[in-house]
DNA sequence: GTGAAAGCGCTAACAT
DNA sequence: ATGTTAGCGCTTTCAC
């Protein structure tokens, strides 16, 4: 049923040799007539290449396999959006498998993806962080994402939380704040550890001692905020800001300082990690760095790209910036609302509908 | 590199056929003795099946395409999750494209689908809602599950939203509210429309007279709970209960009863709509409809393979129904917290990682 | 500048 | 029960 190059090259008369390198835009030479005549015709007779056929042939497919933990992830929609923005300009696809975290799921995953010539591979968040026989004898390049463990491999796209807490304490340093309070997340896990080492660094930048009563230890959910805000009211100089891991802890701070009566950032200040979608709902709005999962898939396909066009067995791992949100828990404009208060992050698609709506 | 079928026949004495016959368990009778040999040395071997060249003999690709509007919308990954864990068990793959409900992209989106052999497409929330003749034309089945316009076709999964509506409602009556104010979303919604039936529908079928001064509408965000709020409070016989037709809209009635010092569900009880991360992460926790988004993906994922497998050009369209998460803001016991109070929804994934955290 | 032909790896008639 | 062989649609040497 389709059209093939074959019906082509005999309606215009030529072989199909002529017609695929006119299709390919091979760089043998083509009489500039004959290319136009079999790019009309192949145009008026719906001509559409199969691809099963030229990856057969090339074994190049024009696909990537992503391999992500779970895709209702919290951040892993708006990474995979970001390699597949980036995908496209080359006109690659992409097939998405959830690996759950499972080791065998991973395993079989890139079996299936080899069976289907996928040219690379690209990790998200993935269980596996070292280099993979199976793809290095396949001559499949992949690289690794990872928001957990940061950079996990020559061929890995991270992010720079040092930078981010900087962010997060340069912020309230400026606000005039030199006791702050730390909720950081449980010890061992990178961000924790690195979000930590920025909050240190900072004070050391700005001449502000540290002090261990002011640091605790939260396990990134909501709860975690409560007896941590406990503990600083309870200190004999108190903290007249927080800066929280993530969003989760400083909402359950902002919940537990507004059962005390305090407010927020009236009387302390707050500032949270992420930029979860919580962050704009909340009153007030939080204060927050901005997880860039978007730039992180964007620099992974580019990362992987550039290994496939070059052959590149190996590429120079990248460390990508988020930035600071400002909000109502600290720093907005006093009596101002911040641009997104109230507003989800999802705004422009709700928008686009409207105006789309259908009439009935 | 990789192991072909050719080797394997060589290495067990036999023809590509009989090795082809037992690697695709064809019904031809095979030897049990050679279908062994040839088994253990397709394992030992290392042999993986390159896709491309079946499918090239096939047209079958064991692939589909789904085409979203946006990965990055709040419902699709979990739609895209659900059709994923039915396809799994079919040893289906997908391919993921972004529509940005752009009828340019999603045409686009289709013929490069086509020319990738894919054996179907699954529209998630598409522009597209009626018979594609591309589609038709090349013999390729196709399903649509839209949460925004129900069953816009045959082949199509929506939402049953007058009964997620009438869940709401029973629940808000069985409680013992009687005067029940109803935010809705813009008129001409498809999801507006049907909801407002199904809480016409119940205070019906509960002889409450309906009263038009306790429907207002609302623009789905935050803000538009403010106005609702202050209209309701106004009135002479003010409601003693709210249902907003989703939970922004109900967020913001919250926050607008807060303002008037009214305890929500002491002083009035509020139900949303849709089951959004907020839901579970306000104070009060919000009660409210789940939609069944993951529950839709594997309707739409079993449509589909069921058209593959049957050859079928259409299917009956299937209602998939949500169900009502009980939280503070109306009908959870006194004092006690509902158990995924101040949890995200992405919990499982967080304490998976802990367990496997490294001891670094 | 063009064409003939080999062949990518596999499946499925059609033999035997 | 097994083998032979013709392609699937395309790219790409190699020859002209």
């Amino acid at each position: 049923m389709p059209v093939t190059i074959n019906e082509i090259a005999k309606a215009a008369g030529v072989s199909v040799a002529t017609v695929s390198r006119v299709l390919t835009n091979n760089d043998h030479p083509v009489n500039e007539a004959t290319r136009q005549r079999v790019l009309n015709l192949a145009n008026e007779m719906g001509y559409r290449p199969n691809m099963m056929a030229r990856s057969l042939k090339t074994d190049r497919t024009l696909t990537i396999g992503i391999i992500v933990d779970n895709i209702i992830s919290p951040f892993t929609p708006t990474m995979i959006r970001g390699i597949q923005d980036h995908l496209k300009q080359a006109e690659y696809f992409s097939v998405v498998i959830n690996s759950d975290w499972n080791p065998e799921t991973e395993t079989r995953a890139i079996h299936d993806l080899i069976s289907r010539s996928i040219d690379g591979i690209i990790f998200v968040e993935s269980f596996l962080r070292e280099p993979n026989p199976t793809l290095d004898l396949a001559n499949k390049p992949y690289v690794f994402v990872h928001r957990i463990f940061g950079n996990v491999h020559r061929n890995s796209v991270g992010v720079d939380e040092r930078y981010g807490a900087q962010l997060a304490m340069d912020h309230l340093i400026k606000l005039g704040h030199r006791r702050i309070g730390f909720i950081n997340g449980p010890a061992g896990w990178h961000a924790s550890d690195t979000r930590y080492l920025g909050y240190k660094e900072t004070l050391a930048q700005n001449n502000i001692p540290f002090d261990p009563e002011l640091v605790v230890e939260g396990d990134w959910e909501v709860q975690s905020g409560f007896p941590a805000v406990k503990h600083f009211l309870g200190l004999s100089a108190r903290p007249t800001a927080l800066f929280a891991a993530n969003d989760f802890m400083a909402l359950g701070a902002i919940y537990a300082l507004q059962d005390e009566g305090l407010s927020v950032p009236g009387d302390i200040a707050v500032v949270g990690y992420d930029d979860r979608e919580i962050a704009s709902l909340s009153r007030p709005t939080i204060t927050t760095v901005r997880m860039p999962c978007y730039e992180m898939g964007e620099a992974s396909a580019k990362l992987l790209l550039g290994m496939i066009a070059n052959q590149a067995r190996s590429a120079e791992p990248v460390k990508v910036q988020g930035k600071l949100i400002v909000r109502e828990s600290c720093g907005a404009e006093k009596g101002k609302r911040t641009a997104d208060t109230y507003h989800s992050q999802t705004t422009p698609r709700r928008l686009l509908m409207r105006k789309r709506r259908p009439s009935t």
